[in-house]
DNA sequence: CTCAGTTTGTTCTCACGTTCACAAACTCCT
DNA sequence: AGGAGTTTGTGAACGTGAGAACAAACTGAG
């Protein structure tokens, strides 16, 4: 049913007219658009499982929480895969997208630190429901050794490097403490990863062609925390500006006290 | 009463002319700012620990992983807490920062759904280190209720309302499965939240003047997996996808590293 | 076939974020 | 005291992203 050959040539420069060339979208997605791509895939997959098989871009929008201006821009950068005056159809759309960022089939994805953060994640069925499948779970703790975990048996450190080898394993997960994430990026990366995703609350360093993604959880709280504090400061709470003194910071407990919401 | 209740999606965007809310003429800090700051906070931090008491806009943007200019235009944001020709006193700027983003007392966290990452995130040492302290485990499932995590007893919903207004929370965090999210969510902000950190896989919608910030580990992954299908393609089709150099990826013995900032 | 209605894809404009470059301000040395 | 060397703070240029608006393209009815 689908074309699906489409060939990937990334033309460099603008292209030979005439020829039966399809409109070759693959060049330089926007970095915003990509990150919102697995977004739209999830409510596609939604509406599918729904029985909905044709959507508008303002109900795809809405599920997805962007405004359909931007849905359907991100979309075009895609390639022109709805109908005007119809819709999108929604298994083929899913399809496409899914192929765009590459989970039409499962990438090996390692796992280093299973403490409390990463045994959660060693457990997360989005993982290995949406094109990932945990393949080696890492640990520099030998009494954790040998223990299983979703059918999988938690390694030390010293098989890092046959286990990236063996499962040819592009994207690594780091989730051991701050002060051995380094250490256990530069062996990914020198052991053949070249995507890693951060949960160690520390800046990485890696050489050039590789990415990074982090998550970090106390950041994302932080960010919380400055708005709500500017929420509670507009509500008329008494101003709570400059003291101006350098004073260490746990020292400062009882006074700013905000936040109480009206009602 | 708290202003506007209606049930429309809440936007980024939260200027609403015609309410007595004035417009915020004074500090209005990027929003791109704001997410870095945190990060500059964690690496003065742990400056301070390291006993260095002084530090150019160059070294700490290199510990916080961007660029000196980047780093001196965000501070700028926040007055001017440097001396030209010396730097940045480590103490002091780290509790400006501290203060701007408003960690410099406790907030008070609850957190619903206490599966395998909500169990991971109560125990996460780096909220309770950062300005947060968690007050409250809920979870639906009656069998974990009474059971005892980090000091504080996993209670069921229906204490929920109380125990937001008895602590005064007012930064909520879901981990609950997707399908239960939003219903949390709506007795969250209900209850009194209005900062909610989301880890399920789900758009949520919520109230005007109500924040929501969300973690979603796979598209984090998916994210992920659209370079590195990029990667995989130049490489074995030799060709340049525009805005990418083909790199070697496989020369990673060498020292030579550089940041991976907006690689 | 033609016309009215609907929805996409694209263009244009504006706002935001990043980077450059340099004056201002400070220290240190002579 | 004065000049050389540093480093901050900021104005300006540049690039990216968001939203509004509209022409193009499709459906369906008469």
């Amino acid at each position: 049913m689908t074309p699906s050959r489409s060939t990937r040539n990334g033309t460099p420069h603008d292209d030979v007219p005439g020829t039966s060339t399809p409109k070759t979208p693959d060049r330089g997605i926007p970095e915003a658009t990509v990150a919102r791509l697995p977004v739209y895939l999830r409510a596609l997959i939604a509406l599918s499982e729904r029985g909905i098989d044709t959507c508008s871009s303002e109900g795809l929008a809405s599920a997805a929480g962007v405004n359909s201006a931007k849905l359907r821009k991100d979309l075009s950068y895609l390639g022109s895969y709805g109908t005007r005056g119809v819709g999108y159809d929604v298994e083929y759309l899913r399809y496409q997208i899914a192929r765009e960022i590459g989970v039409t089939q499962d990438w090996p994805v390692i796992i280093v630190g299973i403490g409390n953060l990463g045994h959660a994640l060693a457990r997360y069925s989005g993982f290995t429901s949406r094109g990932f499948r945990i393949v080696a779970l890492l640990d520099s703790d030998p009494a954790r050794h040998g223990e299983r975990l979703e059918g999988l048996e938690i390694r030390g450190y010293d098989e890092l490097e046959e286990l990236v080898a063996r499962h040819d394993i592009a994207i690594g997960v780091i989730a051991t403490p701050a002060d051995a994430a380094q250490l256990v990026c530069d062996r990914l990366v020198a052991a053949g990863v070249t995507s890693i995703l951060n949960f160690a609350p520390t800046v990485l360093t890696v050489p050039d062609g590789v990415d990074v993604r982090k998550v970090d959880l106390s950041i994302e709280l932080q960010i919380l925390a400055y708005h709500e504090q500017r929420k509670a400061l507009a509500l008329g709470d008494g101003v709570v500006v400059d003291g101006m003194e350098p004073v260490d910071v746990g020292s400062v407990g009882t006074d700013g006290r905000a936040k109480a919401v009206g009602a």
